[in-house]
DNA sequence: TTATATTATGAACACGCGTTTAAATATATA
DNA sequence: TATATATTTAAACGCGTGTTCATAATATAA
């Protein structure tokens, strides 16, 4: 079923059955309806390709993870795949303004070859990397073509090139854990711990930064003892901690995220020492569960789904209006007070 | 950049550089080599549409997350996204088999309209539902056209012509529920409460169905007030909790999911009763937080890796052999024996 | 009534590629 | 050298649609 076997039908030419699916006035409103009747009847869909070829813009974007882990040995490692709050607002946000998600796990560095394939074939029409991390060079290739591209969370810093030419959305993470760590601080906390995330990470940077310019601002000396690596899973935390209680026993931990900080808990509690009366703890995130942990967690909050939706509007409207700029949106964190730190009197 | 233009750079027509490109074996090592070089050093990708048109098939398929939820009248309400592992698995089986997916969030069911338009219009070779629930007359549609769609962990039963001809793939919810209440009953309980999922959910069903036929064949009388709605969330499993410990107060949960048993263990805390030792929980679906929450929750696994593998093997198989089989897999679940079930003297 | 403006519509081309057909060239055989 | 065969290549068609252009039908103005 096609234009031509509508049009056989309607006992009109294929012209005029592409006026009507495409809303041009020159039809007369008789024929119009009966042309629509016949295409709602035969359940006929123009073909996608086929348009698309013709020059209609296909309304599709694609959602690329990145999610590249590393073993202890530095190897990469494909990790099991990673689904944050942001996957699904992006698609929720694209489909509001009429676009589908083509939805890839970039866990390779060579995964980048079919990345940038899916943009040249023209599969889709722009694209969104979340925690985007090794691919600046590729990325640089796809938008020196015309390709329009959206950073979400980015894991690294991008280079001047691709800040002035993408579409940049990240939390503020410096911020944020500035007032985690000040948070402590005003508690009349001086022996404070950090559980750093990955150093690859952006963020685990930014967070780890924050918690030394916060306690040297405070005039509380760093102590290496008091700064281990984590890795943002739980069993990182986990035993981030168990390292850490070894060396020195702090009376509050700001970890770099929350999985990190259930790890912490769970090894605190297999020391025969209780939250927060012996040591306070501080996440970031605020992921779902962390209202429902034991004791609930005190947390800095993102705004996931306002992120993912200003990428993704940004984005749209960019291609949209074949405008083709950049953005930088660097959005503000809420701290979420509850049961996991205490007063230090 | 086209063929015509690789073909002029390398001076020959555009027939020998499509050739080159699927293979033929017709062409002269020297000129393949050229040709090849060409291609990789201006980024040459051939047109995905107009492949599409000139007969390739394209290597993409549709995910649809069925993500329909009601409030308390009977309302259609847009739930927040959800993303089940599913989903990854689902891309990581189709990214192996060279094929993209396409995800799309269906939370109303006017959405079906645009699932079926993504369909007709050849944007995908087939569809994954994850959930499926109110759709059956779409997709009888559907595959009636001549489409191949696999249904993944339904919320409803199909009738005979769906479960003839689409990939069925679902956990035995039945066997696992009764494992589960079977193990309380071992342990010696004989005041087993059920705390059940919504109704419209066929795994709720199940899992109400076994948790009676386990008592009942164990000789123990099933009493409504043991058994209160939940909905699946945290909070849902929460409020349950606190009317059914108004009513009566049970020595074990048989709740219907995890995040049930994550809010019954917490309404458990609140009412001055410790888990396990006045009440065992038992949960269902063993997600990751599961083994950390406090206690570690004993619960039932299903094994969502390998139903979204074979789900997505199965029909993109069937995409390939252009063969238009149905299938129906009902996997075996795992009891995960943890800390918050206790043997009751 | 005639000239002109308006509206309606079909024929033809373009989009980029795969594939078939037939022709051109190279190689082998007689 | 002449013929048969194998190899290589270009020209042409079709995929389904949007769009332009010329034409035909109709309405309006003179």
């Amino acid at each position: 079923m096609n234009s031509i076997d509508i049009a056989k039908i309607a006992g009109v030419s294929r012209s005029t059955v592409s006026r009507v699916i495409n809303n041009y006035t020159n039809v007369p409103e008789e024929t119009r309806r009966r042309i629509q009747q016949i295409i709602k009847e035969n359940n006929y869909v123009p073909h996608a390709s086929a348009r698309m070829l013709a020059g209609v813009k296909n309304r599709v974007i694609g959602l690329f993870i990145i999610d590249m882990k590393v073993d202890s040995n530095g190897k990469q490692v494909t990790g099991s795949s990673y689904f944050s709050p942001f996957t699904g607002s992006v698609i929720d946000n694209a489909s509001k303004m009429g676009y589908n998600v083509l939805v890839s796990i970039v866990s390779k560095q060579k995964d980048y070859k079919k990345v940038k394939e899916t943009f040249y074939n023209k599969t889709i029409s722009g694209g969104i990397f979340i925690g985007e991390k090794n691919g600046e060079l590729e990325i640089k290739e796809i938008i020196r073509s015309g390709y329009r591209v959206a950073l979400l969370d980015q894991s690294v810093k991008s280079d001047e090139e691709v800040y002035s030419k993408c579409i940049i959305v990240n939390a503020d993470n410096y911020c944020g854990a500035y007032r985690a760590t000040n948070y402590l601080i005003e508690l009349g906390h001086t022996k404070i711990a950090h559980i750093m995330g990955v150093p690859e990470h952006l963020s685990a940077i930014e967070r780890s930064d924050a918690y030394k310019k916060a306690l040297t601002q405070a005039g509380i000396p760093i102590k290496n003892n008091l700064m281990v690596k984590g890795d943002f899973t739980i069993i990182g935390g986990y035993n981030a901690t168990k390292k850490l209680l070894q060396k020195e026993i702090p009376t509050a931990i700001f970890c770099g995220n929350d999985n990190m900080a259930i790890g912490a808990i769970q090894a605190i509690k297999e020391a025969n020492l209780k939250v927060p009366q012996d040591i306070s703890i501080i996440g970031f995130d605020d992921i779902e569960v962390a209202r429902y942990i034991n004791p609930s967690l005190t947390t800095v909050k993102m705004n996931l789904l306002e992120m993912a939706s200003i990428a993704t509007n940004t984005l749209i409207t960019s291609i949209e209006n074949n405008s083709n700029f950049s953005a930088n949106y660097t959005l503000p964190i809420d701290l979420i007070e509850r049961n996991s730190c205490r007063t230090l009197k």
